[in-house]
DNA sequence: AATCCGTTTCAAAGCGCTTTGAGGCATGCC
DNA sequence: GGCATGCCTCAAAGCGCTTTGAAACGGATT
C-alpha cells in the first residue's frame, strides 16, 4: 500500500493525503479525518527511504559503537546511554543507527555518513583529551554533539559532560577530611577525556592539601572487575599501602572488593573506597543505602539530554553550540570511613 | 556532489557511472578505472535513501531495545551482542537501527517496519516462552531471526540459540556428583524462554538423581547484582539451607559473592556457585583461571552468527529457516568444591 | 558494400514521497 | 452580473539513484 493506491481508494489526490496525513492546514477537517481512518484500515505508512528522498532528512542519529581501541570492548555504559538517547530520540520520530568501524578510521565512517545522506546527526561517546573527530565533523557540517568534551581543542562544538574534575576533587577531599593521606587512583584510560580530568581533580585535592602525588598509586586502564582486582592486590602490598581507593568505575571497584575480601579486609574500616557511579540499570549501587560511597551522575539521563540537544541543533541549523555541565552528586555509602590508624598491607 | 554532476564532469551518462560503480561487466576497464578515480576524488558516495528507494532495500536491521519489561533496565548483554552482529552486519554493507519502543507495543514496531520498509530484517531478543513477535513476522512477512528460541511457538522460524536446557543439566549434574544435595537455583524471568530452559534443566538432573525440587530453592527475577545477593542471604538463613547456587547470570553471582562474604563464608569451600557466563568483555570471569565455575557461551559470537545468518535469509528470500543450537562450555573454576559435611547457615 | 555482432554508452522510466504553482468552487461584496 | 476572497484540491516537478531497452560504434564476416 503506497502513496497512489491510498489516494485512489480514496479517490484523492497524492497531494491532498499527503496533506491531510502531515497536519497541513489546507485539509479540511472531514477530509483529514476521512484519509486518517483509511490510512488506518490499509496500515498505510510512507515509505521511509521515499519520504526521505522527498524531504531530505534520514530521521537517523548515526552513532559509532564505542569500543576501547585498545581491546575490542564494548564500552559498558554504551546500553544505558542508547536507551536514554534512543527514548528521547524516538519522540521526535528519529531512530539510530548504529555502526562498527572497521579497523580504526572512525572518521572514515563519518565522511560516509555526510556524503550517503545516511544519518542527520551524530553522537560522539569517549572524546579523547585532543579528540580530532570535532575538527572532522565541524569541518564537513554534519550535526553533532558530544558526550563528554575535549580538553585540548579549541573549535566551539555542542556537548554535555559531567564535570568530572569537580566530582572527583571532592571525593578525594571527602576522603582527606577522613584523615586518608595515601590515596590511590583506579583510573579509565587516561588519553580519554573523562578520565584525564578525574586525576586533575584528584590531584587537585592532593596538590591544597599539601600532599604530593605518588605515581605508585595511580593507575589507568580499561575499567574491567580484573583490573580493579590486579591494582588492589598490588598497591596493598607496597610497603605503604594506601588507606583509600578512589575508582573511576563500579565494575572495576567489584575487583577492589574482591581484593580485600581475599585480603580479610573490610571495606569501609580497614579501606575506604570511592567510586564513580554511572547509574547503570543492572549495576546499580545499592538500593536504598549506596553499596559504595560515590560520585553519581545517571548515564542514561545524560543520553536522554544529548538526544534533546542534538534535536534542537538539527531542528535549528544556525544554532550555536549547546553546551551543559552536569554536576555529579557525591552519596555516601558504607565503603568509606576514617583511615585508620594503621594501614593494611599485605605481604608482596 | 551527487551521481549527476559527477556524470557532467566525466562527460558520461549516469547509467554508466552508476554502472562502473556498482561493478557491471557492461563497462570497460578503463571507463571504470576513470570513474572510480573521479568518485573518489570528488568524495561521492551515493545518496542512501535515494538508493535505496530504487533497489527497495534499505541496508538497516532494525533490533529493538531490549528492556526488561517490570523495570527500565537495560539487558546488560545487549552491548557486546550488538557489537558482534554490527560487525558482520558491516560486511554486507548494513547497519543496524535501533529504536525504543514507548509503552509496550512491541508489534506496532514491527508493522511500522514493515510497512514504511525502514528495514529489511529484524533480531529478535529475549524470547518468551510463548512469544507472540514470531507469529507476527512470519505473518507480515519481515525476514528475521531470533536470538533464542520460544518453547510454545510451532511454526517455523529462525533461531540461534544456546543449549539452556544442557547446560543447567550438566552444571546441576556436576555439583551433584561433587556432593551437593540442596542446590539452589538463582533465575532470570521465567517467561522467557532462556530462564524456562535452564530450570528444565536443573530439574531433570535432580529429578534423574531423584531429589525432589524444593520451591525454596528457587527464585527468579531481573538479574542484577542486588538479586544475587537478597536471595543468597534468605537462602541461607533457611533451616536447610542450600550448599550450592547455579545461578544465571554473572551479574548476579557478584551479589552471591558479596553475600558469602558478609557471612564470612568461603565460595568454593563453604558453598559452590555455577554461573552462566555470556562471556562479555567487561566482565570477564577471570584471565586464565576462571573466578567461577561456569557454562560459558560468548554472546557477541552469537551475534556474528545471527547477523551472519540473518544476511543468508535476506538475500534469498525462500531460504528455509536458520537453526543453530550452540553448545556451552562447562569451565570449571575456584568457586566449586565438594559439599561440606555440614551446610552453612545464618541466623534468620 | 552490406550485414552482423559484441562492446560500450545513453536517454528515459520508475522507485514513493513532498511541495510548488495553479485551478475550481462557493461565498460575499460592490 | 462581475469580481475578489477563502477554502479546498489537483497535476506535475523534483529528490538521487538503478535499470530497461535502445542506439552508436568499431571490427569482423559475408
Amino acid at each position: 500500500m503506497n502513496l497512489k493506491t491510498l489516494a485512489e481508494a480514496l479517490g484523492l489526490s497524492q497531494t491532498t493525503v499527503s496533506r491531510a496525513l502531515n497536519g497541513y492546514p489546507e485539509v479540511s477537517e472531514a477530509t483529514r479525518k476521512r484519509v486518517e481512518e483509511a490510512a488506518l484500515r490499509f496500515g498505510y505508512r510512507p515509505n521511509s527511504r521515499a519520504k526521505g528522498l522527498a524531504t531530505g532528512r534520514a530521521m537517523l542519529i548515526g552513532q559509532v559503537i564505542p569500543t576501547s581501541t585498545q581491546h575490542e570492548m564494548v564500552n559498558p555504559v554504551f546500553g544505558d546511554f542508547v536507551a536514554g538517547a534512543s527514548q528521547n530520540l524516538a519522540r521526535h520520530g528519529y531512530d539510530m543507527l548504529l555502526t562498527r568501524v572497521p579497523g580504526d578510521d572512525e572518521g572514515k565512517v563519518y565522511r560516509e555518513f555526510r556524503a550517503r545522506g545516511a544519518v542527520d546527526g551524530v553522537i560522539i561517546q569517549a572524546p579523547d583529551v585532543k579528540d580530532e573527530r570535532i575538527a572532522l565533523l565541524n569541518r564537513i557540517g554534519l550535526p553533532f554533539i558530544v558526550h563528554g568534551r575535549s580538553t585540548g581543542v579549541e573549535e566551539p562544538y555542542s556537548w554535555i559532560d559531567v564535570n568530572n574534575t569537580q566530582a572527583f576533587r571532592r571525593a578525594t577531599e571527602f576522603l582527606l577530611q577522613l584523615g586518608h593521606r595515601r590515596i590511590a587512583l583506579i583510573n579509565g584510560l587516561e588519553r580519554m577525556d573523562f578520565a584525564f580530568r578525574r586525576r586533575k581533580g584528584y590531584l587537585q585535592a592532593l596538590e591544597t592539601a599539601g600532599i604530593g602525588p605518588d605515581p605508585q598509586l595511580m593507575c589507568t586502564d580499561e575499567m574491567t572487575e580484573q583490573f580493579g582486582h590486579h591494582k588492589t592486590r598490588y598497591m596493598l602490598s607496597l610497603d605503604d599501602p594506601p588507606t583509600a581507593f578512589l575508582c573511576s568505575s563500579m565494575l572495576s571497584a567489584v575487583g577492589i572488593r574482591r581484593a580485600l575480601q581475599e585480603a580479610g579486609l573490610t571495606m569501609g574500616r580497614d579501606v575506604s573506597v570511592i567510586i564513580h557511579d554511572d547509574d547503570l540499570s543492572y549495576l546499580r549501587n545499592g538500593d536504598d543505602i549506596p553499596l559504595f560511597t560515590a560520585t553519581r551522575s545517571s548515564v542514561r539521563h545524560a543520553g536522554e539530554l544529548l538526544a534533546d540537544a542534538l534535536m534542537q541543533l538539527i531542528n535549528a541549523p544556525d544554532h550555536p553550540p549547546i553546551t551543559r555541565l552536569l554536576e555529579a552528586q557525591l552519596v555516601v555509602g558504607s565503603s568509606t570511613g576514617p583511615a585508620p590508624l594503621r594501614a593494611a598491607r599485605l605481604p608482596s
